[in-house]
RNA sequence: GGCCUCGUAGUUCAAUGGAUAGAAUAGAAGUUUCCUAAACUUUAGAUGCAAGUUCGAUUCUUGCCGAGGCCA
């Protein structure tokens, strides 16, 4: 039994004792700075349960806690809010039985596994802006999702068929003049991005030049040459056509190849690979099983249909007329193929834009009406679309912020930032990339997951993108900071290896303390409610809280042994703190910079 | 037109229905013989509008206004 539930306990004891009645529940939360005590207990939802007075309640249970928990050294009452004090024995004895433990906050993993699906791109297509905020939030819910006690595979769908693939291939095979990835020193997502580009001038050109010729331009849209041809491709693929199918797999191996690459910029990986070419044709039978059992409905098309009107949906195609999937179809094949390819798995979080959100109730609704246990453990993972100061992100009109570019241009950013700082000269070029690279991806990643998933993010690369306050290199500092005193320490013989006795705690060592205190719910909360912006604010958080220690106390030249042995294993516990917590948003810190 | 999401300081973000709505940035004023000043301290500034539920509403309900999205 912990503390908490032994508080929970007796307040529910104390309020038998005094009006012996009993209280289902007990809100804790922590003391505000500005009143005295560490944790308050709230006595407004209680007079539901008892009558009386709040104050008069408050008062009582508080001379009841102090009589009856060894904890409590004394209380106060404001309002209707019971502030009760902790002792000072009670942080060191809690900050002893986590100091040496390196997994703190962190559950051990069990059986049930969950499949975290994120990035998902085309492969078309370079990865953009839009990307990272996915990639981002997928990688760092997984590792939460992991920190909180499950088991994950972490998983994509590459979109590697249909009709703008072709494209870029039509367009490779007729301007290309043979040139790879290594002829051009392109990346490979570039080259064939370039080919996509490529593809919709020469489309555009024919159009101008068959409407100049008085064609209809309705008519002259769809039957350009270069259009045909594309079309005519996706039937050689879908017959399997060797020599298609094998263009097919050369230029999606450039593209992978270039994803690659930025995915390992990013810090982000993938357990296990879903391709579309595999899972296209998926979800018929299920549809054929579920229209027997009348789950579906054929109209007289042949279409097939599922009638959500009672849900508060409407109704929505699963198999188009002519018997071809849809996306629903697809989707409703890959998750139960999933499903069996995963036994353990029990749910599946789908990183997607909100702009899919529909498309996932009715997904999800479906799957639970197909009757499959784990369809009430579906979750999409909805996040907002990322604006640019001039408006929306569009590929036609150039406004793509490219990943790779991006990344760059942030390293670059933290190389002039560190230059003109100038306290880096004993390191190599070599060394200084690698930090300038952590610093940057540490500004990028902090901004972007720092903010409510489902929230929009308003992303100005000249000005957003900050060293200074709650960002990443803020972080990255002080816990570089702290290494510093560590190696310090070190150097001067200082045994930290005991714990310390009984001190009497400077109100700025048992604020960390309670700040630390924190971590593991924070990690539960964040799991539940899928959300890295709470470590990350938590993060936070507890550097302003190291900070304002830092500045108050002395650590090194503390004369009392036992303080100054203290201060350096609070620090040494904060840094580790800093470090698991940025692991979960997969950030890296610095030892120095 | 129907449905969904969002509206908080100048700006970017917080706040399981709880106390005087927190930070950061930009602005103003300060702090380095001392453990990294990418730091710290002080100061000023906000819940779109209107009702309702509640002891208590940024949070829940309804209407309106504004931004974005989805469906034809």
């Amino acid at each position: 039994m912990n503390f908490q539930e032994v508080l929970l306990q007796k307040v529910k004891d104390a309020v038998q004792f005094i009006y012996g009645k009993e209280i289902p529940s007990v809100e804790f939360q922590p003391t505000r700075k500005d009143f005295e005590g560490d944790i308050t207990i709230v006595v407004f939802p209680m007079l539901r349960f008892v009558k009386g007075n709040p104050v008069q309640l408050g008062e009582q249970i508080g001379a009841y806690l102090e009589e009856h928990v060894e904890e409590v050294s004394g209380f106060n009452v404001i309002k209707g809010f019971l502030n009760i004090v902790i002792s000072d024995g009670f942080y060191l004895n809690f900050f002893n039985s986590i100091r040496e433990d390196d997994n703190f906050g962190f559950m051990p993993e069990s059986k049930d596994a969950i499949m975290v699906e994120y990035s998902s791109p085309n492969t078309n297509k370079p990865l953009h802006l839009g990307h990272i905020r996915n990639n981002l939030l997928g990688y760092s819910v997984a590792e939460i999702l992991k920190a909180s006690g499950k088991k994950v595979y972490k998983t994509q769908i590459i979109n590697d068929r249909g009709i703008h693939i072709c494209k870029s291939m039509v367009a490779w095979q007729k301007f290309g003049n043979g040139e790879t990835p290594s002829s051009t020193r392109l990346k490979g997502d570039k080259l064939v991005g370039n080919y996509y580009v490529a593809f919709d001038k020469a489309y555009k050109k024919q159009i101008a030049q068959n409407i100049a010729l008085g064609i209809d331009p309705k008519v002259a849209e769809k039957e350009a040459p270069i259009l045909l041809e594309a079309k005519e491709m996706l039937l050689k693929w879908e017959d399997g056509d060797q020599e298609t199918v094998a263009l097919w797999k050369t230029m999606n191996g450039w593209v992978y190849d270039g994803f690659e690459v930025t995915y390992t910029n990013l810090g982000v990986d993938f357990d296990t690979y879903y391709y579309e070419s595999d899972t296209y044709l998926l979800g018929k039978d299920v549809v054929a099983e579920g229209l027997e059992k009348g789950v579906f409905f054929q109209k007289e098309d042949g279409s097939v249909w599922i009638d959500l009107t009672e849900d508060g949906l409407d109704e929505k195609i699963v198999l188009r007329s002519d018997g071809t999937a849809v996306y629903m179809t697809q989707d409703i094949g890959t998750a139960i193929q999933r499903a069996k390819d995963y036994p353990d798995v029990k749910g599946m979080v789908y990183t997607v834009g909100n702009e899919q959100d529909y498309h996932f109730k009715v997904l999800f609704l479906i799957l639970k009406k197909l009757g499959y246990s784990w369809a009430d453990t579906l979750y999409h993972l909805s996040y907002g679309m990322v604006d640019l100061p001039s408006g929306k992100m569009k590929s036609r009109e150039g406004t793509v912020v490219d990943a790779d570019d991006l990344m760059a241009d942030m390293t670059q950013t933290a190389a002039t930032i560190s230059e003109e700082l100038g306290k880096l000269e004993e390191y190599n070029d070599a060394e200084k990339q690698v930090l300038y690279q952590m610093i940057g991806m540490g500004a990028l990643k902090y901004y972007i997951l720092k903010v409510d998933p489902k929230k929009r993010i308003l992303f100005d690369p000249e000005e957003s993108v900050d060293f200074q306050g709650n960002t990443g290199p803020f972080i990255q500092y002080t816990y570089a900071r702290i290494q510093s005193i560590l190696r310090k320490a070190e150097s001067m013989d200082i045994d930290i290896s005991d714990s310390t006795g009984s001190v009497a705690l400077h109100i700025k060592e048992k604020e960390l303390i309670k700040q630390l205190q924190l971590f593991p719910s924070t990690i539960q909360l964040a799991a539940e409610h899928y959300s890295p912006a709470l470590i990350a604010n938590y993060t936070y958080d507890l550097v302003k809280e190291f900070n304002s220690f830092y500045q108050q106390v002395s650590i090194l030249g503390e004369s009392n042994i036992q303080k100054k042995v203290l201060r350096v294993q609070l620090s040494k516990k904060v840094a580790e703190v800093i470090q698991n917590a940025f692991r979960l948003l997969g950030l890296e810190v610095p030892d120095r910079m």
